[in-house]
DNA sequence: AAATTTATCTACATCGTTTTCGCTATTAGA
DNA sequence: TCTAATAGCGAAAACGATGTAGATAAATTT
């Protein structure tokens, strides 16, 4: 059994109120008690219950994470997992922990909101979800603080990572590597799909280059079989595309694959390049070239800000934090075949 | 704010005590009474306050995972990951949450056995851990219901994906395809590491085929750096083995990338072998050989037993569960050179 | 008809905290 | 020396639920 706040009062000889405000920084408590009964404290190991503590004070510490993708990778998203990693180290470093928020518990379904309202969380962060949601609607219009990732709601703090930049930088390295004719894979509709699909179109606009209207399929992130598809697709084509650029590093294994099957080389008889850096598509034979997207970043920051959302309410905080990204030049991009 | 179950009771002409017994299956309330309040609690969204009932039932309905790889991957973990994700679904099913249980939230740093205790979980999930830290002592002679992953305490709960069973299979495949020369890669010591490094042994001698001392080498679990390393060493030996058995799937990046950088072919100069079969590896050129774990048997199993043990801690469960593994023939093995 | 049982419901204590308010000394002010 | 201010502590009421023990009315038994 924990120890609690009774018995270490019996054992200061103090009374539970006295306890209670010595450890919670009371100023009406001598310098000498309050040393008395935090040493006490660590003496027999007491903590206070957590549940009592967040019926009482209406905070329970606890910041609730909404993450669901499409294909149900949860805890398993190639990319989504360092987000949350960082996210959750963040969450700890301000003594939150994290609660997973879903509406499947036990036999009894409910909403998002009422799983949050349930376990009390001081706050939630949105990430890579069906944001059109009638569900999310319900959260985003609830009274909770929230922190979205990768998606903006008006008058929400939002943590995005610089699509436009990450893809004109990516764009514009291809283009300097010579390449006129590139394909783009993108993801399914959504604000990143369309910050990054705007983004290679402008920048490709402004070097006069062409996109046939071919060039451009859709497929669903961090899926590598439907990236496959895609991809066996444009490779089929009559005008070839020099370049394809994938929708994300995870799913690109389903290009390189498909160059396999297709019988081609990477990067000699056909250039491929990613988007957002995961370690293990650096470790592949050829290393992958992508833009990468600072995970670390990404969710520390979107911790931060949920925190201080929750514990300074009138602190105006940007409503936007835009991460920057940066290209990686791997492996997969060489001049087109036939250039010299 | 969420509706509490004065507002029902309100709304409903009630007690709270009546209704409180309503909804949680008391005999003495009249089928009547019991419907209307369960309408009238579907129709305001009334849930029971988490923190509120878990002060007084001294259920949190929470679930500890302690998962802490030498790495830090954290939920990154590209093979443990997957098993958290089935632990956390059976968890949901059954009306659980999840917490990750660290040792430094905030300033204050405590113990996994006062986070337990703070957050009033349930019970635990070990896994993946150095269980020989004093800290997981104190965990596991605790009161706590606890259930290990990869590891067995006496008289506690233990799930095991058939770890001599996996390695003997992988083994004796090798030797069918005719290597003799088989080196093995394994991981830092550990019960897992010991069960496999055990059958590896115990399989060869079986065939009578000798293992050289220098074809064992220690390297780091999902480590692909380590497995590099120790990848060229094999290679670069004078009585080079044909077939090296890596620790687990992820790390055999790096006999890809070692394999790459000697200018060694899979599997045509040299076979490798993983272990884990994480989905990703079979999208590698050429597809991993390896021992498929279970991992969504081994989470939900970890679950199902964690929360029997909460609810009826009467019941015997076995022990020790153990799940079967299976062997999947990628392409990374092929006879050794030179035969025929 | 009185006594007893049964069926429903309610009052109230409780879980472990926080926090407001009041109490008692002691110190300062006049 | 007497009053006013202050420092340090404690009593008690919450927070939102559960669960025990009791209350009331109706039904049954004697």
């Amino acid at each position: 059994m924990a120890v609690t706040i009774r018995e270490l009062s019996k054992r200061c000889g103090l009374s539970i109120s006295t306890v209670s405000k010595a450890l919670n920084g009371y100023t009406d408590i001598s310098e000498t008690t309050r040393e008395a009964v935090t040493l006490a404290a660590k003496e027999i190991g007491y903590y206070p219950n957590a549940h009592a503590r967040a019926l009482k004070t209406k905070r329970s510490y606890n910041l609730g994470v909404l993450f669901v993708d499409d294909n149900q990778s949860g805890l398993t998203h190639a990319f989504f997992s360092f987000v949350l990693e960082s996210f959750k180290k963040e969450a700890e470093r301000h003594g939150y922990d994290i609660t997973f928020i879903s509406h499947n518990m036990g036999e009894s379904s409910m909403t998002y909101l009422e799983h949050c309202h349930y376990r009390e969380v001081d706050g939630v962060c949105i990430a890579c979800i069906n944001f059109l949601e009638p569900e999310i609607s319900q959260l985003v219009n609830s009274e909770l603080p929230i922190v979205t990732i990768d998606h903006i709601f008006n008058n929400r703090m939002g943590i995005q990572s610089n699509n436009v930049d990450g893809i004109q930088q990516l764009v514009e390295y291809v283009y300097t590597q010579g390449h006129r004719k590139i394909a783009y894979v993108h993801g399914p509709k959504s604000s990143v799909t369309d910050s990054r699909l705007g983004s290679f179109y402008r920048t490709l606009a402004g070097y006069q280059v062409p996109v046939p209207e071919n060039y451009v399929l859709e497929c669903e992130y961090n899926d590598p079989p439907s990236v496959y598809r895609a991809t066996r697709q444009l490779m089929a084509l009559p005008n070839r595309p020099t370049c394809i650029l994938i929708s994300d590093d995870y799913a690109a294994l389903g290009a390189y694959e498909a160059a396999a099957d297709a019988g081609l080389q990477i990067p000699d008889d056909i250039s491929i390049a990613g988007y957002d850096g995961i370690p293990m598509m650096q470790l592949m034979k050829p290393r992958l070239t992508t833009v990468r997207q600072d995970t670390g970043r990404i969710g520390a920051e979107a911790a931060r800000c949920l925190v201080s959302l929750i514990e300074s309410p009138k602190t105006t905080i940007p409503e936007i934090t835009v991460i920057p990204c940066r290209l990686i030049e791997g492996e997969t991009i060489a001049e087109p075949p036939g250039t010299k």
